[in-house]
DNA sequence: GTAGGGTTAG
């Protein structure tokens, strides 16, 4: 009689400790608490229990245990079934969802409301097609017809997945359609392009809340028919924050930024965190990267808490900026605020630190990466073959294929690039030839891309351009460019020739392509097929992509542009350069001028490819980081060869590593060698 | 219910 009264306060006691000390990794203590709770016939307050077995769930550890647990009760428990069911899907965790979801059913259990539009809701934004519509069968079985709030989630599921026909079904069969119904129609019809319908339903509907305008706004938007949109905003009599949010994305998303930014500004204090995230995003698409990260830092000053989206905002202008500092303490704040790392954002951490230069980071926060998609394993793919670990990225790629995720066109362009930078000729054969027929992914232009990047670079130059000639789609400037590239390295000029007419016809407006030419013609001494380059160029308005590198130090990033003296420090690091050219020459440093587009004298030339940009932002980089740290450095061009042995040797002379990301992938320079092998 | 985010060959 008192022997439970008394077992069940230390029984509680024992979890709550457990809970609070945030130590579930005690398999003697779970096993206890196991045999109590069962000796006990369950009688511990569901709520304490249902904490306990998320939290064990949660804790990663020891997933496995709530199933096993709700599976040796006694008597089956509807509230903690349906509770475990809503945490494995919350996790995005299918497997385990199908799991607990099976178990309720098997005890002839039926999930609850709230936990059916849950489900739904996940089904719609992990795009479960197939789940979702067996899921659909089930609800009706189980007697669920008439609930309003359950129909209008089928719908919402079809209208996500892109199944506007079962979505306009669901909608027709509903006996009676309340506002929220109506608005899901509307933005259903609304995503797939249906304005007019959208339209007609929204006129014909006798009662409209914010919502329903605010699905006009963002249809009209999502068209790219911003007038019409504004003008909904305009004469919409329920305006409220979403309202505003709609019609400022709508304009960045045609980067129309004062536009957007004239309503930002304009909203004062009414902006929410949405909105910031808006415009934030907004500044990235329109790769005003800077401006994003003011933006952040004004969000702050206004006290709006900032998302997990700001975060992937922000980390998206660091990994375009290569800005590692910033990316890193993006990473510590998220940490520090307990954001939920989803694959989302996981996959912006992944992408940030792959493009900032530190691939180990990367990896880290893959392999600790509970739940990964496509994204994120293509992210990392893509990552180990830019540093030239090709090996690896096929390690990658096989486990990917263990873990019976389906792999897509840009897996295949992070492999086959991969295998291309590491000079892997039989694997990327093998790959490109079993992408079709073993994973039915079809060759793109960019996969055959890789191919002739990888022949070519190999020395199979008719093999190269006899897959150009048997390709089944137009090769581009890109593809021609790879094969000339390669024509270079191997010195082979009669291949070069075809190449380039062909090049120029196909991309008249690319200036790398006439500069190129015209550093081919160079290095031959034809000196009058130079000049008719540069004719040619000025003929058709072409100007050269000025070379452009940044770097970071202290959270600021400098840009510096080849040849410009705009930089505060200019002078000093001019002297620098100075300096580094003399310590260069005395450890036998000898100018490679070939890829100078000018027909100048040799000493001017040293001139014009010692302030490359990189140059430039390595030698800033010398004179503001402490002894012994990297320096970074991103660069919209590829590196001449020049500027590519030069800093192997500053590398060795300053005892610095020098870590450049180009334009195809990154150079790790230590210790007078790079890491490309100077395979590049 | 309405708003915000990620990978792609030279």
């Amino acid at each position: 009689m008192h022997s439970i009264p008394r077992a069940l306060p230390s029984l509680a006691d024992h979890i709550t400790i457990i809970l609070s000390s945030n130590n579930l990794f005690r398999l003697k203590q779970l096993h206890q608490i196991h045999t109590q709770l069962l000796i006990n016939g369950c009688v511990t307050s569901t709520s304490l229990l249902t904490d306990f077995l998320t939290s064990c769930y949660r804790s990663q550890k020891h997933q496995q245990y709530p199933l096993l647990f709700l599976q040796n009760l006694p008597k089956p428990d509807p509230f903690l079934w349906n509770s475990m069911v809503r945490v494995s899907i919350e996790s995005e965790n299918l497997q385990d969802f199908l799991g607990f979801y099976n178990g309720l059913r098997e005890n002839n259990l039926v999930p609850n409301k709230s936990t059916i539009s849950l489900i739904l809701r996940s089904f719609a934004s992990l795009c479960a097609t197939h789940l979702g519509e067996s899921f659909h069968c089930q609800i009706l079985k189980m007697g669920f017809v008439s609930e309003m709030v359950l129909q209008t989630g089928l719908l919402d599921f079809y209208a996500k997945v892109g199944d506007l026909a079962s979505a306009k079904m669901v909608f027709d069969e509903m006996p009676e359609r309340d506002v929220v119904a109506n608005n899901a129609m509307i933005s259903a019809l609304g995503k797939h392009g249906c304005i007019e319908e959208a339209q007609s339903l929204f006129d014909s509907m006798l009662e409209r809340n914010s919502c329903s305008w605010n699905s006009m706004i963002t249809c009209y938007c999502k068209l790219g028919r911003i007038d019409s949109a504004r003008q909904i905003f305009d004469c919409n009599p329920v305006r409220d924050v979403v309202s505003w949010n709609a019609i400022i994305d709508g304009y960045c998303k045609l980067e129309q930024l004062m536009n957007a930014e004239e309503l930002f500004f304009r909203m004062g204090s009414a902006k929410n965190s949405v909105t910031w995230n808006t415009m934030i995003a907004g500044y990235v698409q329109s790769k005003e990267f800077g401006r994003a990260i003011c933006a952040f830092q004004q969000m702050q000053s206004e006290s709006v808490k900032p998302t997990e989206v700001t975060m992937v905002s922000l980390l998206s202008a660091c990994a375009h900026l290569g800005a590692l500092d910033m990316g890193e303490w993006i990473h510590a704040y998220i940490r520090r605020k307990k954001f939920r790392v989803d694959v989302v954002l996981g996959n912006a951490l992944i992408d940030m630190y792959c493009k900032c230069g530190s691939i180990e980071a990367a990896l880290d926060v893959f392999y600790g990466l509970r739940v990964k998609n496509i994204f994120c394993w293509n992210s990392i793919i893509v990552g180990l073959g830019m540093y030239g670990y090709g090996k690896e990225a096929i390690d990658v790629f096989i486990s990917m294929e263990k873990e019976s995720i389906k792999p897509d066109g840009v897996t295949f362009v992070g492999l086959l690039s991969g295998c291309s930078h590491s000079g892997l000729m039989s694997a990327g054969r093998r790959y490109f030839s079993q992408m079709s027929s073993l994973y039915g992914v079809v060759p793109g232009i960019e996969h055959y891309g890789c191919m002739v990047d990888l022949l070519g670079r190999a020395g199979f130059l008719e093999e190269a351009l006899e897959l150009i000639k048997t390709m089944p789609m137009k090769p581009n400037s890109v593809v021609w460019g790879s094969l000339l590239r390669a024509c270079q390295v191997h010195k082979d000029t009669k291949v070069s020739e075809q190449v380039t007419r062909y090049l120029l016809e196909l991309d008249p407006c690319d200036g790398g392509n006439y500069v190129f030419l015209s550093n081919l013609y160079a290095s031959l001494n034809r000196w009058d097929d130079v000049k008719i380059c540069r004719r040619l160029m000025i003929e058709r308005g072409v100007r050269k992509t000025p070379g452009c590198s940044s770097i970071e130090v202290d959270n600021i990033v400098h840009e510096f542009v080849a040849g410009d003296a705009s930089h505060p420090d200019f002078t000093q690091i001019n002297v620098f350069l100075d300096e580094i050219e003399k310590k260069l020459k005395g450890h036998g440093h000898k100018p490679d001028t070939a890829s100078v587009l000018h027909d100048i004298d040799d000493e001017e030339k040293e001139i014009i490819i010692r302030y490359h940009s990189e140059r430039i932002a390595v030698a800033f980089g010398l004179m503001n980081t402490p002894p012994g740290k990297a320096i970074r450095v991103v660069k919209n061009l590829r590196t001449c060869n020049d500027c590519h042995s030069a800093l192997k040797l500053i590398s060795k002379v300053f005892k610095r590593e020098i870590i450049v990301r180009d334009r195809n992938r990154f150079h790790q320079f230590s210790n007078g060698s790079c890491s490309c092998k100077d395979y590049w």
